[in-house]
DNA sequence: CCAAGGCTTTAACTTAACGCAAAACCTAAG
DNA sequence: CTTAGGTTTTGCGTTAAGTTAAAGCCTTGG
C-alpha cells in the first residue's frame, strides 16, 4: 500500500516508527463515501478515528424539528473521531456527511490503542481536541451574541478571503448557507438582500460580488 | 505540604510516580480567590492548568455589548487549563471567575513539560478535553435550538435533581440565571412566570417550588 | 419544445426576545 | 427609623427571526 507515504506525511503521526506506522496501513479501512453519504450519524456509539484523505466531511447537528446546523467542516489531512473511540458508550453529538466524493482511513480504538499508550500520540490528540474546542467555541459565541446578519457577513468574508476575486460563484445553496449560520433558507435570503440593497454586496443568481468590504467587516463585528 | 495527598487521590496524576508527584507538589502554585476575583480573563495569553481545590469557577464569555454567557462551572476537584499551555499565543476564549472563596492550585506549562512527554497525561488530558467539548457540545444546541424557556425549564430541572426537595431558594440572581441560559434578566424573570402561570413552578419571592415535573421535563424537550 | 423538480425570491403574518423605564420590594448601613 | 442601593417585577414598544404560501426562475430529461 501507499498509504504509508500519507502516513509519513502527516505530522500526527510523526512520533511513531517504521514499524509503527506499517502496522497502522495493515489495519487501516479505507472508505469511500458519495456526496450526501454518511460515514456516521447522530447518536452513534462510534469508536474510530478517521482521517480524510480526499474530499469534506461536514460534522452536522439536527434539532428536533429537523432543522440542520453545520458545525464544522472537516478537509482533506484532518483527523477527527468519535467520543466512543475515547470512553465508551459515548454517543457521537454530530453526524459526519461527505460533502462531495471523500475517501476516509479508518481506525478502530482497538487497533490504534497499543499506540495510543505512547506519549506522542495521546499529547497530539489532545492538542488536536483543543483546536476542535476553540473552534465549538467561536461558533458558540456567535450564536450566542451575533444575529443572522452578522453571522452571514462573517461567512461571505470567509468566502471572499479563500479565492482573490471580489466575485464567488454561487455554489452553496441557500439551505447550505442557512445551516452554517444557523438560520432558515428564507431568513438567508432575506439577509442576502439585506446587504445587497445598503450596497455592500451584489447579488445575482449566478454570483455574489464583494462591493464594500469595510462594511461587512464592520457588521460581521470584531476581528 | 499536604497537598501530595490531593494529587495521590486524584486519578488524573495517577499514571505519576511518587517523586514526580513530589515535583508537581514542590512547583505547585496555590492561589486563593475571593468571590468574583478573576484567575484570569478572555483574551489573555494563559499558559497554566489548574485544579480546584475548593470552591468553584465559571467560564464566562461577555458580549461585545457586555452580556455575559456562563459556559460551564468548574467545581472542587475539576482541571481546566488555558489553550496557551498546549501552544503558544492562543489566547483563552473564556474568562474564569470565582464564584465564591475558591482554592486553586496551578501550574505553568513550562513546570509540567517534563511529565507530559509520558504516555499517561497526554492521554487522561485528551479525555478530560473531550469531556469539556461534549459540554461545549450541548450548550450550542441548547442555544442554536432551544427557545429561552426550554433553557430555563432544563437549568431549573438540573437544580430540583440536586436536592430531594421540591424547593430550591432564589440563590441565583435574575442575572445569574439569565447568563446560565443565555438571555437577560427581563426575560427570565418573565419565563419563570410563565411557568408559574401554567402551574409547573411556584414562585415566590424566596423559593422556587417545583409542581410538575413532568411538564417541566416536556418543556425542556428531549432527555 | 415541454414538463417536472429543485432552487430562489418575495410578501404577509406571527411571535419570541430584547431594551427601556418605572414601580415595587428587600436589605443593610447609618 | 430612614435612606440608599440592589434586586425583582411589570408594562410597553420595537424588532429580529421564524413560518407559510406562492410565484418565479433555471436546469434537466424526456
Amino acid at each position: 500500500m501507499n498509504l504509508i507515504s500519507v502516513f509519513t506525511s502527516h505530522p500526527f503521526f510523526e512520533p511513531l516508527a517504521e514499524h509503527e506506522k506499517a502496522y497502522l496501513a495493515r489495519h487501516a479501512l479505507v472508505r469511500k463515501l458519495a456526496r450526501e453519504e454518511y460515514l456516521a450519524t447522530q447518536g452513534d456509539c462510534w469508536p474510530y478515528l478517521f482521517l480524510i484523505l480526499e474530499g469534506e466531511i461536514e460534522a452536522v447537528k439536527v434539532s428536533t424539528e429537523g432543522r440542520p446546523l453545520i458545525v464544522t467542516t472537516f478537509v482533506s489531512g484532518d483527523i477527527f473521531w468519535g467520543p466512543a473511540f475515547f470512553e465508551a458508550d459515548l454517543p457521537l453529538p454530530i453526524s459526519l456527511e461527505a460533502n462531495q466524493p471523500t475517501t476516509v482511513v479508518i481506525w478502530s480504538r482497538s487497533t490504534l490503542d497499543p499506540l495510543l499508550a505512547k506519549g506522542g500520540i495521546g499529547w497530539a490528540l489532545a492538542r488536536l481536541m483543543l483546536r476542535y474546542m476553540l473552534r465549538a467555541n467561536v461558533l458558540l459565541e456567535r450564536l450566542a451574541f451575533q444575529p443572522v446578519t452578522a453571522r452571514l457577513a462573517r461567512l461571505l468574508l470567509e468566502h471572499f478571503q479563500s479565492t482573490e476575486s471580489p466575485a464567488i460563484p454561487r455554489t452553496l445553496t441557500l439551505d447550505d448557507i442557512a445551516a452554517r449560520i444557523g438560520t432558515t433558507r428564507e431568513v438567508a435570503c432575506r439577509s442576502l438582500y439585506y446587504l445587497a440593497d445598503r450596497k455592500i454586496i451584489d447579488v445575482t443568481r449566478t454570483e455574489l460580488v464583494l462591493i464594500d468590504r469595510e462594511s461587512l467587516i464592520q457588521l460581521a463585528g470584531e476581528t
